[in-house]
DNA sequence: TCGATTTTGTTCTCACGTTCACAAGCTCCT
DNA sequence: AGGAGCTTGTGAACGTGAGAACAAAATCGA
């Protein structure tokens, strides 16, 4: 029935050019390590260099390259500058992207004082917080606003992403706000779940987070097996060991 | 020959009591959902409870759970608090983990003022700057300290963890001098790839690459298939759109 | 022109992660 | 005491990701 229907079994399920998110989490790094190697006055890399570059193996590089389509030369590599502005491209970086910070405390600070926050391609339009006294407060070139302004604010510079740097209290509340303002990318650094509708991405930078993640495994190698000793079943009703609290962390 | 040698084929390698990665990167997740529920009074809760409240499925929740032991009680749930213990304990930070930040840039000052550093079980032991300008300058009830101090400290709190807040630039090299130090686990925010010895484990958090992600996904809701249309070959040799320096960004 | 050399693009296989679905086990009610 | 009703823990199926390996294509030298 259906001409070409090519789906073999083991085949990823993507639609037409969609591109796997392990591919697009890469990419950004090798935009970063072609820059790089673009500043150095190199013309043409091979996916060694490329993947030495970005700190990944070159067969990865290659396989994540081949979703572009075909941007490489066989027998000599990549021009550096052409696949640089391929992958801007396909990522979206060529064209500015207007961002808001809600929350300015010392993290939104931080962000907002970021040289252009890190990467061409966005461009902070406000940053909002809630607290009076924080309002009309000067940081860099730009002044704070009044939370309040936030629709008014999306829909004059079609905001689409906005970032949130508040205390986990007010997040999902800020969350909603940006929602309905219109905002459909949402980046969140507070310590929370947050639910967005369908539609809305989210993605989450959480420090406290990284840090378990890393006392994890830090475990493990000082001590093998040198876990706290503990009775499997002390306490189902009765008194647990004393634990300060733990992952509770409400503060920005 | 080997007695019970029971690796089945589609079975994850991990060793004795080894938990999978993307299981571990979700305990903390797990952990801060737990505390919620207790500081709310709860004191049972089923995987159904605790999935919400963490954002995952409770399937995935409860594979995670079994990785660690035999924790709830079929028919009732999970105890609240004796859960919270044990994936603390699991994770290690039932014992206090001591910190460094290197780089007390705006970022490295958000981080310093990080209200108990969003989560005990870590101590912050040291704010350290190679800027003679910035080395005494009072923070939060910490001074900052010269990085020629490192090695003592080190040595001197038994420092098992670093945070690199500096800019791109001296990254690496802070970095080496951390693990000849002996920190053993590196969480860094300054956007280079960052080699490190077998046994030094190191995790990332990139502002620039986390919109950038955003941005591609945003790239194709608005305009579906809307990329802008450019020739397929256009410049091997010759001019390529102008790109504004993106992914280089450099600054702290 | 032809073969040697290099390096890409792609296929194949294996490992890992997620989800479904259900048996095992616990509590509570009759 | 026994059965009904929940909820956990896990086996199995499925989907995604990583890496090895190789055929296809381009350059270069003779």
């Amino acid at each position: 029935m259906t001409p070409a229907r090519s789906r073999r079994p083991g085949a990823p399920t993507r639609t037409e050019r969609g591109i796997p998110e392990a591919t697009v989490a890469r990419l950004p790094v090798y935009l970063r390590a072609l820059t790089a190697l673009s500043d150095s006055g190199i013309a043409t890399a091979s996916s060694e260099d490329l993947a030495t570059a970005a700190g990944v193996n070159s067969a990865k590089l290659r396989k994540d390259l081949s979703y572009l389509g075909s941007y490489g030369t066989r027998g000599v590599g990549y021009d550096v500058e052409y696949l640089r502005y391929q992958i801007a491209r396909e990522i979206g970086v060529t064209q500015d992207w207007a961002v808001v910070i809600v929350g300015i405390g010392n993290l939104g600070h931080a962000l907002a004082n970021y040289s252009g926050f890190g990467t061409r391609g966005f461009r902070i339009v406000a940053l909002l917080d809630a607290d009076p006294t924080l309002v009309g407060e000067r940081i860099g070139d730009m002044v704070v606003r009044d939370f309040a302004e936030l629709e008014e604010i999306v829909a004059a510079d079609r905001v689409s992403i906005g970032v949130i740097t508040t205390p986990a209290g007010p997040a999902q509340e800020v969350c909603d706000r940006l929602v309905s303002a219109g905002v459909t990318s949402i980046l969140n650094f507070a310590p929370v779940v947050l639910s967005v509708p369908d539609g809305v991405d989210i993605r989450k930078v959480d420090l406290s987070i990284e840090l378990q993640i890393l006392a994890y495994h830090e475990q493990r190698k000082s001590g093998e097996a040198a876990l706290p000793e503990v009775p499997e079943l002390p306490a189902m009703n009765g008194v647990v060991p004393d634990l300060p609290s733990v992952g509770g962390g409400v503060g920005a």
